[in-house]
DNA sequence: TTTTTTTATGGAAACATTTCCATAAAGTTG
DNA sequence: CAACTTTATGGAAATGTTTCCATAAAAAAA
C-alpha cells in the first residue's frame, strides 16, 4: 500500500504539498495539483486514516454497546444509527453486551484503548459509577448523571396506549413488562415511564382495575410460562399493554390458544411500531418509537462531540400510535 | 490521556522499558516492572491501539458489510459473528449496504482507507470485478473467484426440506424465493442451491409437480401481493418450501386467511431456524442454518488472515431440520 | 524599481507506539 | 580474574500523517 511519501517522490514534490492536495488546504499551484492527483490515481493511493487520526486525535469512529443485535427493535435501531452515521461519514463498531455489566465494562475499556471517539450505550445495568465523564458517551433511554441521553418519549407512549385502549372500549387493564426493579438493578430507566404513564392515564380517566405483571430481565425472545399463566388467570381483563411487540405477539398467541378472540374479547397493544411482525397472523397495534428519529438525535450529539460544540443534555424524540388489528 | 512517555518519565525509566512491560517481551527486572506497573495504574494509562497499529500494520478490526441489520437472520448472524470475534479480541464494524452495489463499493473504499484488517461480505450483487484480491475479504454464502467463502450447506438444506415434506405426505409442491437471476445480478449464489436441491430431490422421489414462484430481490420484510395471489391460485399444492422464515410466515398467514389449514391442508417449511417467530401463531418448521457455526468459521478465517496462515478457500457448515407445527 | 503582499513549496517536528541496536551491569564458566 | 553469557536498559529510527515555519518566487502596490 503506497504512502504519501511514495506519492511525493513519484510526483517530484514534497510531502507537505501532497498533504495539501489531499486536504484541499493551503496554497497549491494548479499544475502541481493536477500532477499530484494523477500520481495518486496511478498508485491507487489512499490516505491512511489511522496515521491521520494520530495527528488529529480524532477518528470519526463511534461504538454502539447494546444487549444484542438479534432483538428486532435493537436491529432496527442499529440500522438507523449506522445509516445516519454513514451519511456524515462516521464508522460504527458494534458490541453485544448480552446485558452483562462485566462485558459492558470490558467493551468500554477496549474502546478507550482503541481511542474510539464516542460510545453509544444501551443498557439496564447500574453502570453509572463506572462511567468516566471525560469519555464521550451517549446513553439511550437511560439517564446517567452528566451524560447526554437520547430517549423516545416513553411517557407519551404509555399515555397513548392507555387512551387508545380506553377509546376502544376496554375497562379492565393489564400491563406486562420486564422487571425494571429487578435483582441486579436499582436504576430508574426511562422505559419505566411507559408503565407510569399508562397507570396515571388510566387513573385520570377513572379506571382503577390494573393488573401488573413483571418478569425478570434478560431474555428478549420468549416470555416465561408463568407469565402466560397469569395472563389467562385474569379472565376479566379486556385491555393489555405490553412493553414490546415481541411480548405482545406472545400474549396474543397465548390468548388465542385459550379461545379468546383478539381484539373482540381482549384488546392488545404493543410497543416498537409493529413493523417487526408485518406479515404474521395479524398486524399488531403498537406505539412506534420511530427509531430513525432517535438515531438522528444520537448522531447529532456525536457530531457535537466531534466538533467540540456544546452537548444537548437530553433529547426526547416523539412516539406515534400505530394502528393494527389487535385493538 | 497519558502516553507511554508520561509513564516512562514518572517511573524514571526509558520508553522502551515501559513498552517491554506492556507487551511482556524482552528483559525487565522484577523491581522495575513493579514500579512501572504501579505508575501505569496511577496514571490510568491505556496503550494507544491506534499508534500500536501504526507500527504493526495490523489492528484486529474486521468489518461486516451486509444488506441490513433489521432482517432477523442478519441480526442473528451479526450477533454470532461479533460474539465469536469478541472471544478472540477482535473488533467489528457494521456496514448496512441496503443491497446497493454502489454503497458496498463506498464501504470497501472507506475500509481500505481505515486499514481495516479484513472484511466480511454478504451480498447478492455482481461485485466480483471490483474486488481487489490483495485485501482480506471473506464472502458469506457467495463464491467469488479467489476469495474464501463460508456458506451453510444450502444443498442439504433444500434436500432436507424436500424429504421432510414428502415424509409428511405432501405430493404437489411449491417453491417460493427471491429472484436470484434477477435484473441486476447474473450471479449464481450459494443460496440458489436450496432450490436446486429441492427440485432434484423431489424428482428423485418421483414427484414432478413443482410450482416455482420468484419475486424481485431487495425487500426482506414483506412479500409482494402478486406472490400472495399466486400462492392461492395453485389450489392443488400441499407442500411449500420458502426461502426464509419471514416468507414462510407471510405465506402461512395468506393461506390461513383464505381458509386453508396449516399443516392439515398445506405443509409449509421455511428457512433460518424458526427462532425468529418463536412466540407467534405457531412455530415454523424450518431449516436451521446454525449461524453460530458460520460465525465460527468466519472468525477462523479472520484469524488465519491475521496470522498470515494459509486460508481455507471454502467452508460449508452443516444445517439442521428444525421441527415446528407447520408440517 | 523597491517594497509589500500573495502564492507556492518543502523541511522538520509531532502524534504514540514498536523494535533494532548499542551499551552496561550482572552472573557464569574455565 | 579473565572471558563469555545472560539480563537489563535506553536511544533512535520507523510507521504515515498534519502542521508550523522558513524560504522563495511571483504578483501587486508604492
Amino acid at each position: 500500500m503506497p504512502s504519501i511519501k511514495d506519492v511525493a517522490l513519484k510526483a517530484g514534490v514534497g510531502i507537505a504539498t501532497v498533504s495539501r492536495v489531499i486536504n484541499q488546504s493551503g496554497y497549491v499551484k494548479e499544475a502541481t495539483r493536477i500532477k499530484i492527483e494523477k500520481v495518486i490515481e496511478e498508485l491507487g493511493f489512499k490516505p491512511n486514516e489511522i496515521a491521520r487520526s494520530m495527528t488529529q486525535q480524532k477518528n470519526r469512529i463511534a461504538a454502539f454497546i447494546l444487549p444484542n443485535t438479534k432483538h428486532l427493535f435493537f436491529g432496527e435501531l442499529l440500522f438507523e444509527v449506522e445509516s445516519a452515521l454513514y451519511e456524515k461519514n462516521y464508522k460504527l463498531m458494534v458490541c453485544n453486551s448480552s446485558e452483562q455489566l462485566e462485558k459492558e465494562l470490558i467493551y468500554i475499556d477496549m474502546l478507550k484503548t482503541n481511542r474510539v471517539d464516542s460510545m453509544i450505550l444501551l443498557t439496564n445495568n447500574d453502570i453509572e459509577k463506572h462511567l468516566d465523564k471525560k469519555y464521550r458517551i451517549i446513553s439511550f433511554d437511560r439517564i446517567f448523571d452528566g451524560i447526554p441521553c437520547v430517549a423516545s418519549d416513553n411517557y407519551t407512549g404509555g399515555k397513548l396506549a392507555a387512551e387508545h385502549l380506553i377509546e376502544r372500549g376496554a375497562s379492565k387493564f393489564m400491563f406486562i413488562g420486564d422487571d425494571q426493579q429487578g435483582a441486579h438493578t436499582i436504576v430508574k430507566t426511562e422505559v419505566s415511564k411507559r408503565r407510569l404513564a399508562f397507570k396515571e392515564t388510566l387513573r385520570q380517566h377513572g379506571f382503577n382495575h390494573l393488573v401488573e405483571i413483571e418478569y425478570p430481565l434478560g431474555n428478549y425472545i420468549d416470555i416465561p410460562d408463568q407469565v402466560q399463566e397469569q395472563v389467562l388467570t385474569h379472565n376479566e381483563v379486556d385491555g393489555i399493554f405490553c412493553i414490546s411487540d415481541t411480548v405482545a405477539a406472545s400474549v396474543i398467541k397465548t390468548l388465542e390458544n385459550s379461545g379468546k378472540r383478539v381484539p373482540e374479547d381482549v384488546k392488545v397493544i404493543g410497543y416498537d411500531g409493529g413493523r417487526s411482525f408485518l406479515n404474521l397472523g395479524k398486524s399488531i397495534s403498537s406505539i412506534d418509537q420511530q427509531p430513525h428519529l432517535s438515531a438522528k438525535a444520537i448522531v447529532n450529539i456525536i457530531d457535537q462531540y466531534y466538533n467540540d460544540h456544546a452537548i444537548d443534555p437530553i433529547i426526547i424524540t416523539p412516539v406515534k400510535l400505530k394502528l393494527g388489528e389487535t385493538t
